[in-house]
DNA sequence: TCTGTCTACAGTGTCGTATT
DNA sequence: AATACGACACTGTAGACAGA
């Protein structure tokens, strides 16, 4: 055999091991050298095959679920597949133009976060996430109030990284158009470049440290943000948008209750799976698509999944994540080639604004 | 002689069906 | 519902053969 030392794989060897792979990927079941056999051009006989196998499950890449089974591989199998072997595709046009007309019909910045979990979901049969820094965390570049009527403000917030966010706030008491002008100005004077939440943290210290000061316009704001434009109870930094769990349900591998059991305990708390997302991301400006299989993965819970993120960026800031999370099955090449698409689609929108 | 590959065969686990 | 049974798929191993 020609595992050494190095565990390098000959020609032979990964086209064995990328064909079981492939082949397990498609159907979830293990793969026997018989049928492997009858699929090969070369003719080469099962029982040579199963040699190859036996190299391969020897060095870690293929594991046997039983005695009398094919194989099935190893996240280390997974790992040297997607490093090693995997060809990276380009988008088909089905796929593309599912995307490009799901993500494009839309144009608050909310419903495009949203969309895009929900598109990824949808395109690739698995669980779409965006992370994305909280509307408190946005840095400011300049903020506008818009009296829409009765007791309804529309909130215009230009981040410095050029994202426009608009949101509509409902507040009990009145304001006049003038009073709203009057208080965006002085914001935009006095705190571009900070954060709505150290904004509304630093007025309410200057407001306790010396009543005298207390200004009209200040108040302003303090109402204007406890309703509803930061989240003051929510320990997160971050907005989560997730879709598709569901789809796991349909996956053989996921039949157990157990398994199933422990994913969703981990998605019931948001904070939570906010962690693990950030433990296992770290995403960084202009890393590209980062890919995590199984038990890479630190968290225990998530063992049997795998993620693939991007990190999404405009003018070198970081403005969250997008990914995928599915089970180490899954058509690597394929949600690759999605996350990455999504991610440049992400920038023509933010630049298209 | 050594290595790689082949065929043949016995052993093992799974799955569907019949029986109790 | 539990058990028994047969068909099937897959494995590992022994021994034969060909080529370097």
């Amino acid at each position: 055999m020609s595992l050494g030392k190095n565990q390098e794989l000959n020609e032979r060897e990964r086209e064995i091991l990328k064909a079981i792979i492939k082949s397990y990927i498609a159907s979830g079941k293990p793969v026997g050298s018989r049928v492997l056999s009858k699929k090969r051009k070369d003719s080469l006989s099962p029982a040579t095959i199963r040699n190859i196998m036996a190299d391969l499950e020897e060095a870690g890449y293929l594991v046997q679920p039983h005695t009398s089974a094919g194989r099935v591989p190893t996240d280390k199998g997974y790992r040297f597949y997607v490093d090693n072997l995997l060809q990276t595709t380009k988008l088909n046009k089905s796929d593309q133009e599912f995307i490009d007309q799901s993500i494009f019909q839309t144009d608050s910045h909310d419903s495009v976060m949203e969309r895009i979990s929900q598109t990824i979901s949808q395109v690739t049969d698995n669980i779409g996430f965006v992370i994305s820094p909280s509307l408190g965390n946005n840095l400011l570049r300049h903020i506008e109030f818009v009296h829409l009527g009765e007791r309804m403000i529309l909130v215009i917030i230009v981040s410095k990284s050029g994202l426009v966010q608009n949101r509509i706030i409902r507040v009990e008491e009145h304001f006049t158009q003038r009073d709203l002008d009057e208080t965006a100005r002085y914001v935009n004077q006095n705190f571009s470049g900070c954060s709505l939440r150290f904004i509304r943290n630093d007025v309410l210290r200057k407001m306790g440290e010396e009543k005298a000061l207390y200004d009209r316009l200040l108040k302003n704001f303090i109402l204007l943000c406890s309703r509803g434009l930061i989240d003051e109870v929510s320990e997160l930094d971050v907005d989560i948008y997730l879709d598709g769990a569901s789809n796991l349900i349909t996956k053989p591998e996921f039949t157990t209750s157990m398994r199933m059991r422990s994913l969703f305990k981990t998605f019931e708390k948001k904070s939570k799976l906010v962690k693990i997302l950030n433990e296992c991301l770290h995403d960084k400006p202009g890393e590209g698509v980062r890919i995590i299989i199984g038990s890479e993965n630190s968290i225990p819970g998530m063992r049997d999944y795998s993620l693939i993120s991007s990190p999404l960026t405009h003018q070198d800031h970081n403005l969250g994540s997008v990914g995928i999370l599915g089970p180490t099955r899954m058509e690597y090449a394929r949600a690759i080639t999605i996350v990455d698409y999504i991610t440049k689609l992400y920038g023509q929108i933010l630049n298209a604004n």
